[in-house]
DNA sequence: TACACGTGCAACCTTTTGGTTGCATAATTC
DNA sequence: GAATTATGCAACCAAAAGGTTGCACGTGTA
């Protein structure tokens, strides 16, 4: 069962999780006090990311703590590039129409 | 069971659905033609992409025409932006430090 | 050395997911 | 009006997801 970076964030929990560790680095103990879940349902969550190299682990002493890849977020912002096109595209034509538009009511006015 | 759009892009089925009907809306059979999977299953992607205001249908006689209703893909963008803030500031980091090692070096240079 | 702490893993359970087949319904065509 | 076509929906099923509890194991500390 390989997940992919998609089903990884598909879970609001695991959304949570990376919002939560985005800026530093932190332990399973101190994530799981931010969920009503247990410790251990966390841990799940922290292996499928890590298994989707979504975060890292570095251990420290007994402590483990987990930071955000945040090169693997580029991979999501990649994907979506193809439907920036369009929409951006959209917005072009909108322009255009909307410019299209001024220059007819301009020229109205002029009669 | 109310879905979100991550969870509407969580499976590859459906993403390749997305991808098919970007460009130019399809009806259910045109897409199911696609895949290996039954009409019918694709038919069940289609109402949880709908669901989840992905997609959008126009009725055309009997034929229903299904299309990409982008602006639900700019909701991913706009999540995506709190990670983009991070990864640009590392690059702008990195820069600067690539900036101050030529520096160095051109100071090196000069004794 | 004994004990507490931080963590991962296995077993188990319930709900959700994604697929199938069969059928109903509405629009088109003969 | 009868047959065909396009589609959605319900029932069913196997697999996966997400949670729980209990336990094992390494690392610090008294």
């Amino acid at each position: 069962m390989k997940r992919d970076i998609f089903q990884a964030i598909a879970d609001p929990t695991r959304r949570a999780i990376i919002a939560l560790i985005a800026l530093q680095a932190m332990t399973p103990n101190a994530i799981a006090e931010h969920f009503d879940t247990s410790r251990q349902a966390v841990s799940k969550h922290l292996r499928i990311l890590t298994e989707c190299d979504v975060i890292r682990q570095e251990q420290k002493g007994r402590e483990i703590y987990y930071q955000l890849e945040i090169d693997k977020m580029k991979e999501i912002d990649e994907w979506l590039e193809q439907y920036r096109i369009i929409w951006e595209t959209r917005y072009e034509q909108l322009d255009t129409l909307l410019a299209e538009l001024k220059q007819q009511e301009n020229n109205e006015r002029k009669k």
